[in-house]
RNA sequence: GCCGAUGUGACUCAGUUGGUAGAGUAGCUGAUUUGUAAUCAGCCUGUCGGGGGUUCGAGUCCCUUCAUCGGCUCCA
């Protein structure tokens, strides 16, 4: 007999070889049914393998991360399966689970495939779940494991076996399809009952550009139709947030082809949200001690061959405008902190004067490739919020601090609650890749940890994702349908004062070398709006809306009182316009509550009398009348009540 | 840049096996003067993304190019 805990700290008895699903099925019939793998040990494991000594166990069902992975992962067992059968002779890379669903990424050779050959592919997956079809997992020597995929041709597959170490290596079969596989799996794929293909891609192998591009099918599943369906209704709803629709919609931005792809054009409603984040910004900077800078466009060649740039990045750029004077060049400024580096040797600076915080909202431009565009999240000019931080090496973890600050109250008063942080550092095993000296990584990366543990801001931290010039901080956050952007940004740089000769002179009258941060809190103004309207779905925070009302008159007769009525709150600080149209009140509302303005304020008779306006709410309707005072000590103190 | 898909009036979309473009919304004009989510009538709107080809005839088929969308790679 052997002793089994469960995660409740129970102790129960079983006969040794017992496998996961016996111990499921001792506890409930619905367990059984449930359970899609097991955790023994802290490893998990299929529910079929047998435990042969004293273990925890924890049974795991689709609300555990990792029954979904074993479900997915399974599943894509699944299609690569139904994809043999049906496209014989094709090539297997990889195929693992993510986090909304599973992939394969498959060399289709002579075989043409596009997204009308996916209802072929569901049915012959549903088939296979219908015929209960067994996983059984075989575990093989390195030779074995070659023989058998090499002899098959699997190009992929054999190089993957290459890399592994003899005695490790085990294969997963399912019906005709046997893989190459760690596991662990469902014992069978009776459990996957609904499955939907959602795309086509293509995908290098193993993410490199100079390698084979295979065709990688995205697809989800579930243990329920119920739940696929919601599923797609969830992703739905996800796409009326999409800052591009919004964006067209509440006319705030464009995009224009004569212009440029990559381009954006801020039109006047999103051009008044932007400037107001940015005052908002500035002002918590002007607390911070920043001081604020303006720098050209275009930045002589030199410039940017002195900062490394142009030999790292000049290829793929725009490229040098040229004048008619012979050898003049200038280059489109990639980033602000050269010229920002330029200002910093303007003069002699003492050490009295650091840290020297420097800030701009700097447009910058970027010839980033034509794929990889995409509504304003990823464009060839944008504005950074940025400033760059001059500093002795003791003053970084402050600094950090500091900066930290100003993200948490802008976050904060953006009520962005689901960031991740990320803590990007060296890879301790290749240190001659980065600039600057062992000691200054080693004081910077532990500042930043440091400054994390001290703001009690849980950060994951990443060996070897740090940039070659310092370690850094990265603020994350997801968009609608869950992508990862890059917002805020904090980097320690010890290249560029390198490169620019940068220094101070000390309290010993000696020069020294300053550290430089540079650090961008919404990151870019353009990508920071659209990760806020995709969270706010455009129903942007009063502060920040750029019409906080709109005045409707219940019919022309009073449009007067209107206009006296947006001048009155218009003094008492508020922003709002008039619907001026000869319409019924009815449609004023309607298309109102479409445009998503916050406050609705319905001017008749009855008002006009009183000296009063009828307030709705967006979204909640009808909220009584009050005077235009009253009105806006409601704002004001909505307002308040977000920004404290 | 690469793989796949899409491109029809300002917007959302329809357009059978190729037969010579249509609806709703928006806009304009007029009537209506309206009380908490769509007043009525009339009018206008298109090189069917661009270029080339096949055909008696192309929005429909082919080639090419541009843009957009979903990914990959990249991301100072």
């Amino acid at each position: 007999m052997i002793n089994i805990t469960l995660p409740d700290g129970s102790v129960h008895q079983y006969e040794a070889g017992v496998t996961p699903l016996d111990i499921a099925k001792s506890i409930s019939e619905g367990l059984a049914r449930n359970v899609l793998s097991a955790k023994v040990n802290d490893k998990v494991t299929e529910l079929n393998r047998p435990i042969g000594d004293d273990a925890t166990v924890q049974l795991l069902t689709w609300n555990d991360e990792d029954g979904k992975h074993t479900f997915w992962h399974t599943s894509a067992h699944l299609l690569a399966t139904a994809l043999q059968e049906l496209y014989p002779g094709i090539k297997f890379g990889i195929g693992p689970a993510i986090e909304n669903g599973f992939y394969y990424d498959i060399d289709f050779g002579e075989h043409q495939i596009s997204s009308d050959d996916f209802p072929k592919i569901e049915k012959k997956m549903q088939e296979l779940v219908s015929a209960k079809t067994p996983i059984c997992r075989r575990e093989v020597s390195k030779a074995e494991a070659m023989a058998e995929f090499g002899g098959r041709g699997e190009v992929y597959k054999t190089e993957l076996i290459e890399a592994l170490e003899d005695g490790t290596i085990s294969f997963y079969e399912s019906g005709s399809f046997t893989d190459l596989c760690r596991g662990p799996h469902l014992v069978d794929f009776s459990p996957i009952k609904a499955v939907k293909l959602i795309s086509l891609a293509g995908a290098y192998w193993r993410g490199d550009e100079h390698r084979p591009q295979l065709t990688r099918i995205y697809a989800i599943s579930f243990p329920k139709k119920k739940e696929l369906d919601e599923y797609l209704a969830m992703l739905e709803e996800a796409k009326k947030r999409d800052h591009r629709k919004i964006g067209r919609e509440m006319g705030l931005f464009m995009f224009n082809d004569m212009v440029g792809k990559g381009l954006p054009i801020w039109l006047p409603k999103g051009t008044d949200l932007r400037l107001r984040l940015q005052d908002f910004l500035s002002k918590i900077q002007k607390r911070y001690g920043y001081k604020q800078v303006i720098t050209p466009h275009i930045g002589g060649k030199q410039l940017y061959v002195t900062s490394g740039h142009w030999d790292h990045y000049g290829a793929d750029s725009f490229r040098p405008i040229t004048t008619p004077e012979e050898g003049e060049e200038y280059l489109l400024k990639p980033m602000n902190c050269p010229h920002h580096c330029m200002i910093y040797k303007n003069e002699p600076v003492s050490y009295k004067e650091l840290p020297l915080r420097i800030a701009e909202f700097g447009t910058v431009y970027r010839y980033e490739q034509s794929g990889e565009l995409h509504g304003l999240t990823r464009v060839r000019s944008f504005t950074q919020d940025d400033a760059h931080i001059f500093c002795r090496p003791d003053q970084v973890k402050e600094e950090f601090i500091k900066v930290m600050e100003i993200i948490e109250i802008i976050f904060k008063a953006l009520s962005f609650e689901n960031f991740e942080a990320q803590i990007s550092l060296r890879d301790p095993n290749n240190t001659t890749k980065y600039v600057g000296t062992d000691e200054n990584w080693a004081k910077a990366e532990q500042a930043i940890v440091e400054a994390c543990q001290e703001k009690g801001l849980k950060a994951r931290v990443e060996y070897g994702e740090a940039a070659f010039y310092g370690p850094k901080l990265d603020f994350m956050v997801k968009d609608a349908i869950g992508r990862r952007w890059q917002l805020g940004t904090i980097q320690v740089d010890y290249n560029l004062p390198e490169r620019f000769g940068l220094e101070y002179i000390g309290s010993d009258g000696q020069k020294h070398r300053p550290v430089m941060i540079h650090r961008a809190p919404f990151g870019s103004m353009e990508r920071f709006c659209a990760v806020l309207i995709e969270h706010t779905g455009g129903k942007f925070p009063l502060w920040l809306t750029p019409e906080q009302f709109i005045v409707l008159p219940v019919s022309e007769k009073y449009l007067d009182q209107a206009q006296s009525m947006l001048r009155r709150l218009e003094e008492l600080g508020l922003r709002g316009t008039i619907d001026q149209r000869s319409e019924k009140i009815g449609r004023k509302i309607r298309d109102a509550e479409l445009a998503k303005i916050p406050f609705m304020l319905i001017l008749g008779e009855k008002e006009i009398e009183a000296g009063t306006v009828s307030v709705r709410r967006q979204g909640a309707g009808d909220l009584g009348s009050m005077t235009p005072e009253a009105f806006a000590q409601t704002i004001e103190g909505e307002i308040a009540e977000v920004m404290k």
